[in-house]
DNA sequence: ATAGACAGCCACTTTACCTCA
DNA sequence: TTTGAGGTAAAGTGGCTGTCT
């Protein structure tokens, strides 16, 4: 058992929650004694100290070429040094699995060149690529399939902004055009109503209007009291436009 | 022609890390 | 100085499709 080991069974600073026992997660002491325990784990590995631990968690702008996966296996070589132990071994493994890959600037620039070059990759530009950069040829797909991700995602938010665009253009549009149907209706109906009232006037006139049968002339009946007799072939005319000169004229006579 | 293995991609999710109030 | 919320990006997962045997 490693010093590491042995402290901490003296000090446990876990936390624990979980359901049936995990042997990993147990300290080596508490394991050979199989202690059912029920635990959350918020422990930091015996191996990492905290220097090795703000290292690992501050690589970018950090000039070192190594990754974090090369790290972690530098971390893992350490580990497996300095413990023969399988079972700690596999907590090691799990906790490397998941630490967060930065990536350097050179290595971002370079991806982002050959992005712009070409937004996917074949099997041997991957594995270039992942030498050029010492990166995983896993960890150069996976780049390019979130770059992917990334470029759609924004596409989307342009088109989308483009069509709201759109959407208000037709809007004002629609609402113009309404206004322009709603005022020409307006205008048709006020000129039809004037239509009206003249042939109304002029219906008014001609029933005012006998016409005699023996001597085939216009009579205007103005009152019971006054009758005019208008000559039939002079007075009263097809031409529409004579009809308010007519209608004038008839005033006159009535008076 | 068909089934199964496999690789690659995508959509969605999880997680580690960072920034800022 | 600490802390929690929110954002970002690497990585995990599952499904789909095309290719090969």
């Amino acid at each position: 058992m490693g010093d590491d080991e042995e402290e901490a069974c003296k000090c446990n600073t876990r936390l624990g929650l979980g359901i049936g026992v995990d042997e990993f997660t147990l300290p080596k002491c508490d394991r050979a004694k199989k202690k059912q325990v029920v635990c959350l784990e918020l422990s930091i590995p015996p191996h990492m100290n905290r220097e090795a631990i703000d290292a690992d968690y501050r690589i970018e702008g950090s000039s070192s070429k190594t990754t974090e996966l090369d790290k972690c296996n530098i971390e893992k070589k350490k580990f497996n040094d300095n413990n023969d132990d399988s079972d700690s071994n596999n907590n090691n493994n799990n906790n490397c699995s998941r630490k967060k890959l930065r990536l350097t600037k050179e290595q971002s620039t370079l991806l982002e060149e050959s992005f712009k070059f070409h937004s996917t990759l074949n099997p041997t530009q991957k594995q270039t690529l992942a030498e050029k950069l010492n990166l995983l040829p896993r960890q150069v797909e996976v780049w390019f399939q979130n770059r992917r991700a990334r470029t759609k995602l924004k596409q989307t938010e342009v088109d989308c902004e483009f069509l709201k665009k759109c959407c208000e253009r037709l809007s004002d549009e629609n609402r113009r055009l309404k206004k322009e149907v709603e005022e020409l209706r307006r205008s048709l109906k006020l000129e039809q109503q004037q239509r009206q009232n003249s042939l109304f006037i002029q219906l008014q006139k001609a029933a005012t209007l006998t016409m005699c049968p023996s001597c085939n002339k216009f009579t205007k009946v103005v009152a019971a009291t006054t009758t005019t007799t208008i000559n039939s072939t002079s007075t009263i005319s097809a031409n529409n436009d004579n009809k308010e000169k007519e209608a004038g004229a008839a005033i006159d006579v009535v008076t």
